[in-house]
DNA sequence: TAGATTGTTAATCGATTAACAATC
DNA sequence: TAGATTGTTAATCGATTAACAATC
């Protein structure tokens, strides 16, 4: 049930499987790891991490560590290296090709985000169904029919689908992107949308986010998520 | 430590704290409640909901049991009537008023999403700095320096606040936020913000979410975040 | 060396799943 | 009643924290 048996980067001997809460906290380490590597910086410590990111220093030192060993004892990690190990554990080192399903004025937003070349991720190809867009440019990018889908996935190498339709939509639209092969999708729309076994589907959903905060509203129960300990900086 | 004790509606008795998990899927079943009462759904099963979330069903069960008793046995769970006391626990039949910061794309996006209304969200007041934004009409709201945060914060009743700039002014706004006395913040700058004990900060991060999909690429480990068991709709 | 900080093992805590009694 | 499905208690599993030895 491990999610990541054998990510181990060959470092770690026996097949840790890797938390899915560890996974998820690796880019935000990045993040910052890429800041301090423009800014200069040329070491860090777990402690500066936790600074940085509100993860306690032990949980950052232990993340790291079902992937290897990439710091120095009594002196911190390296920025660049850490940055690169990351990057590579996290699989963009190689260029990660996105489809884009969708291009209302959420994907309109997605498709200007600027930071996509940062992470090494591009936008191959984008589509929509309404008649009136799809021929159209879109930032720098031309609409294409759902149709057009199995073709363009092949073509530019796509494999991470993301979906950015109404709701009504959003199954649909998950649909053709499994026809098309892709296996990852990640679904803005506020709908839970399902895919068969093999796939993985995970959710953007900032209502849901919303939800939680307005129920931390009530109480004053305020006092969770919060950074702890010594922040060092 | 728990997230929010007293929470628990009046009924159950002591106040079991409510697990985090357990709060970030409740606006899911509300959600599909939402669609449910629309197409005039009287009731569904705990197993109903397993096959329309992925959320088994034994989860569910439990997951509404921090907060009483809505189901009636051998029958299942009246969808309206469980609509209402989701949407109450989530403090969602109360309207709540959000303050946006940052009105470039994605921030329009935001302001034209169209589910608002649905979920009894409300977006009060918009704030740029921007010299060319502030005052300029954006989707029907004006754009506000963020100098006036306090005033209008205070005047639309906002509790909750969404900061949509580019990741440089993250924290900036953030600090303003705080200092406009808004405690609890949704973050969709992809970087990390950090703000004082007592108010909670939750991040919209789909570049991680897209670097946890990048990682599962790699190996077969896409067996993870499947429907489990047999769905019942 | 002494001080600092990592990496790891053990202990705790929290969340999910299994089992089942309650009851519609 | 019999069948279905809830709600809850106990068992398992996973993640975080504490403690500390290793070592730069």
């Amino acid at each position: 049930m491990g999610v990541a048996k054998g990510a181990d980067n060959g470092r770690s001997g026996a097949a840790r499987p890797v938390p899915m809460a560890t996974l998820e906290r690796l880019s935000t380490y990045l993040n910052c790891l890429m800041q301090w590597e423009r800014d200069g910086v040329g070491t860090v410590s777990s402690a500066t991490l936790q600074g940085q990111t509100g993860v306690s220093a032990q949980q950052v030192r232990k993340d790291l560590s079902y992937f290897g060993e990439f710091g120095r004892r009594g002196k911190g990690y390296p920025v660049r290296e850490l940055r690169e190990a990351l990057a590579g554990i996290l699989e963009l080192r190689r260029e990660q090709v996105l489809v884009l399903v969708g291009v209302g004025s959420l994907g309109t937003a997605l498709l200007a985000f600027p930071e996509w070349k940062a992470y090494n991720f591009r936008i191959g190809a984008v589509f929509d169904i309404a008649p009136n867009k799809v021929g159209r440019r879109v930032r720098g990018h031309d609409v294409l029919p759902l149709d057009a889908l199995p073709d363009a996935v092949r073509q530019v190498g796509a494999r991470i689908g993301m979906v950015s339709v109404p709701p009504q939509a959003a199954q649909d639209a998950t649909d053709a992107l499994v026809r098309a092969g892709i296996r990852l999708i990640l679904n803005f729309a506020p709908v839970s949308v399902q895919a068969p076994p093999g796939h993985v589907v995970r959710n953007v959903c900032f209502v849901s986010e919303l939800a939680v905060l307005s129920y931390l509203a009530q109480s004053p129960a305020c006092r969770k998520a919060e950074p702890k300990g010594p922040p060092a900086r």
